[in-house]
DNA sequence: GTCTATATGTGGATAGAC
DNA sequence: GTCTATCCACATATAGAC
């Protein structure tokens, strides 16, 4: 028979998990939810069904816990990122995909949403992640659209940097009009209408397939 | 001699204001500085400069007074808009004006920022404002673009719903992305790309003036 | 109308037992 | 390592005096 006597709370599908694990789980889970002010260490604790104890064992508070939980939730974020832009195809099809790829729009951006957490913008710690997360995706982009413009696919006059801000913030803005509106709709517009216009910047002149101008972006969008 | 015998705190710059529109006031800059979750009553009172019977005597409690704040927000922002799409110039000269529009850009949209507040988005009432709001700017760009399309100024092919959503996301993502990097260059270069792609869908065979290629967009920001 | 006093729950953390 | 008990401050609202 087992010293342990408590299996207080089963977390619904992190039941063989550390308390640890959970803990950071649970954490990330919430911020995305309510973020940080809206986030307290006792809903933590009920969802990840420990006690107060394990937690403060592990870290030394809330933001300690958070920073894990951003941290680990903007690794998650670049893996699903790199995947779309990593992929074969043009540099078009592969931006389309990034921005196409199914999203839960109306959940919002688990990173994105972090921003508007005064507590985490002015803790330099928390925003680091943020930073660093951003500061990758844009570059990125942009080497990929660089990659567009030196192989002819793209118009020459093409600015990566620039237009991959925008691809980035066409997504996170997106995300802001659709939970104004409980609406996908305005996210699927925004995205239509950047890819749109980088498919104008298509030279017809490419190494590959000129990329057709873009349906009408029917993806698969959870709520 | 007035019977008034409390000026406990000049709320500095509401002076001659009626308790009610102080709260109002008061809140609208809380709301925008740290949401709604993190806005209590007592921080609006205090700076305000009223006590809590006041408050509830005007406005049935936190949520009440918010749904105020919001809605008057909503409106001022609605008004700064219109002020530079309706401005005389070309429609690219219209949409650029309302992108490059001074803006304090790391405070954020206070509107945008509702949109990341659980307790607002899943309100109906609060939501509404916001939903109003960004439905008619993208109504407004769209028509601007409408009139640019049919006055030959920008390409046939152009969707004006489509661009306009792209127009918005971009300026509330650009947000997001300088919060992020605490830093406003992201929005900036957001704004770029998002200009330097509508300016390629200008014909050249316009009535008006051919927009320039966008400069490097030097927006007088604050921090 | 506006104020102060009071009430109840929760936020975030510490102490110390097992 | 994990749990429960305890602590103080604050969030939000009500009661009732002036």
């Amino acid at each position: 028979m087992d010293t342990q006597e408590h299996p207080s709370a089963p977390p619904a599908g992190q039941q063989r998990l550390g308390a640890q694990e959970r803990l950071v789980r649970s954490t990330q889970e919430l911020l995305w939810e309510r973020g940080y002010v809206g986030t307290s260490p006792k809903a933590i604790l009920e969802r990840a069904g420990v006690g107060q104890g394990s937690m403060y064992h592990h870290f030394s508070g809330k933001s300690d816990l958070a920073l894990a939980a951003i941290r680990r939730t903007a690794e998650d974020m670049k893996a699903a990122a790199e995947e779309c832009l990593a992929a074969p195809g043009t540099a078009y099809d592969r931006v389309a995909a990034y921005l196409l790829r199914e999203r839960r729009v109306l959940r919002g951006c688990p990173i994105g949403r972090m921003t508007q957490d005064r507590d985490v913008v002015r803790s330099a710690e928390l925003r680091a992640p943020l930073d660093e997360m951003f500061g990758w995706l844009q570059e990125r982009i942009a080497e990929v659209l660089t990659e567009g413009v030196r192989g002819g696919e793209l118009a020459a006059g093409l600015d990566p940097e620039a237009v991959a801000a925008t691809v980035a913030a066409v997504v996170q803005g997106g995300y802001v009009l659709a939970r104004a509106a409980d609406d996908t709709a305005p996210f699927d517009a925004a995205v239509r209408g950047v890819l749109a216009l980088l498919a104008s910047q298509a030279t017809g002149s490419a190494p590959g397939p000129a990329p057709a101008a873009p349906g009408p972006a029917q993806a698969p969008h959870g709520r």
